[in-house]
DNA sequence: CTGAAGTGATAAACCGGTATAGCTCCTGCA
DNA sequence: TGCAGGAGCTATACCGGTTTATCACTTCAG
């Protein structure tokens, strides 16, 4: 009536555990005949590998894990990491590979997680997001051996394996367009400023400027949150020269943006052309429907799945790819500017 | 260099790994002075467990399970599950318990989780959301004796463990506020029917409906889409005796609900009161900002997790833990109706 | 002074797999 | 005919904990 384990099936086949094991697992050491015969036999008596068993013996687990180090309160919002959940799940349900979340504090608690599971052997290795300038997880990964990826950002000269989008070309794009129909003052609502790809964004900003004849560009830092992108949205719109479009870095700030445009009077796109670098059901939601950069986040992390799994495979080894790029979906959020 | 085990402190110790695991364990067995002088190497040496030498022989994994089986789509902007899960990882954390959560496309694909969980031993129990009316999960689960706590619904006959808040009185207190300024003519768009919770809530603003003198209070059922939401409103809208107040069972179709009705110059809250039955970041972003039931989502997700493990310790008992009651908060876009 | 009970420890079995050394045939080739 | 080599399988150690049977040694009651 218990579970059965392979030494009942090695009674029923009336061979030896050994035997069973090896046909179970597809290796030498048995005849096809009996190998199928004891493939029967396990199927017939519903045996599943006894995980535990499996990972005492040899060192792994199959399982990974992922931390993320940000409020629950902003989380839920983001439909960024839902979307990337469920692309490292099909990734790694495909090799039987289950998933470890966890949702912290701050990136002490991270590293302290990743210490706990390595010395407790509860994962293979885990996935790393929003990377910072001098990320002080990747010494902690290193020095604990723990096989990792890093999701959104290259990575650098530490030279963790990665899997990242091309946030220059993003932001070139985005601007490329806003240029080409007409704007001159584009500001900038960024994100936190020591993540990587915040930087990323700022200097092509910086960077394209010229080229692209923009009398003014600034980038404004904030923390991400819906609060201080409002409120930088306001300073902007009540200075004396107004901006004619706003990037900004996330969806959620982008719709807050929206709100603090309307309330001003100030008509979008009539008078303020807006942009979200990220999008999502939210942006589809406004009124107007907001311009977005999108990219396919569920395939982002199917992809960082399988670039993990093969860093576990083979731990030399240092795999940096780049996605497919980000397309901009124009909505009803911009415009040509007035005057 | 490798990660000690408890041979290596018995070693040192000058002991047997009997005595340390006793020792390591706070069980008797061992005087307090080899006990201290044990715990001193242990530390000393940061010895952690293995997990899976423990999940082996004990047969516990110290690890509990989630499955979500909705579209990632519309998951990512629900603030609900990104709260549920904090909550429950503090709950969990605080004994050292992990998580692992999986996104799933149905019920069939759920109840195949359980299964391979079961049978692998990956969890010692799971946690159930989105509970339908006559749900295959409570058989399979029992089947295969897997423990289960419920989320969001009463147990019922199937009897399985549960942590629910009570949509009844949180309906009744949503109309009731809407009558007392004025409304009778209240539409509810509700979200899927078989969810139980959504029964419950259909049928209380029946029951309700005669005492509060509600002239009409039909209960619209949707796929909680925000789509299906939009068409609603549009449809409600649209009708001759069109409805004062709408009470939507989720936030992202009230903020659906209310792009249709700024589309329809129908002015909220002068022609249109809006309530949204679950409260987020969403509702604050919009203006209007969006009265709406507010609940504890993180004490929700605490205490199931409190009630899964003692479900675990205890296979025999069965609690129905109900939480505290959700508040409505009342912002702009809830006003007595005009004329 | 003896026997019973209790304390503090040990050695060994066990959990369910994987890895490996070794054994028994059988075949092929010199 | 003899021997190397390989296929096919068995027996057993091992992974890192927990648990149990057992034992030596005190202590205390009778």
């Amino acid at each position: 009536m218990a579970r059965p384990t392979i030494a009942d099936i090695a009674d029923r086949a009336g061979v030896s555990k050994g035997a069973v094991s090896f046909a179970l697992n597809g290796r030498p050491g048995v005849s096809d005949t009996t190998r199928a015969r004891i493939l029967e036999i396990a199927e017939q008596m519903k045996w599943r590998p006894h995980s535990a068993a499996r990972a005492l013996g040899a060192s792994r687990v199959d399982s990974v894990g992922m931390v993320i180090a940000r409020p629950a309160r902003t989380l839920g919002v983001e439909p960024f990491f839902a979307h990337l959940l469920s692309g490292l799940q099909s990734g790694l349900s495909a090799h039987s590979i289950s998933l470890q979340l966890l949702i912290v504090e701050d990136t002490d608690a991270e590293i302290e997680v990743y210490r706990r599971w390595s010395s407790e052997h509860r994962v293979d290795g885990v996935i790393l997001v929003d990377l910072t300038v001098r990320d002080p997880r990747i010494e902690a990964l290193k020095a604990l051996e723990l096989p990792a990826v890093v999701i959104g950002g290259r990575g650098g000269k530490g030279a963790l394996p990665s899997v990242w989008a091309d946030d220059r070309d993003a932001m070139l794009s985005i601007v490329e367009y806003l240029a080409a129909i007409g704007h001159r003052r584009i500001a900038h609502i960024a994100g936190t400023p020591n993540f990587q790809h915040t930087q990323r964004r700022i200097r092509a900003l910086r960077d394209a400027a010229p080229r692209l004849g923009l009398i003014d560009a600034p980038s404004l830092p904030t923390d991400f949150s819906d609060a201080e992108g409002a409120a930088t949205t306001r300073r902007l719109l009540s200075a004396s020269a107004r901006p004619t479009a706003i990037v900004y870095d996330s969806d959620v700030m982008a719709v807050a943006g929206l709100g603090v445009a309307m309330e001003m009077g100030v008509s979008v796109p009539g008078d303020l052309s807006i942009v979200a670098f990220d999008d999502s059901i939210l942006t589809q939601l406004m009124h107007p429907a907001l311009t977005a950069l999108s990219r396919d986040t569920f395939d982002f992390g199917r992809q960082a799945a399988e670039v993990l799994l093969e860093v576990i495979a083979h731990s030399d080894r240092v795999i940096n790819l780049r996605t497919a790029d980000p397309v901009l979906t124009v909505r009803e959020s911009t415009a040509p500017p007035v005057g």
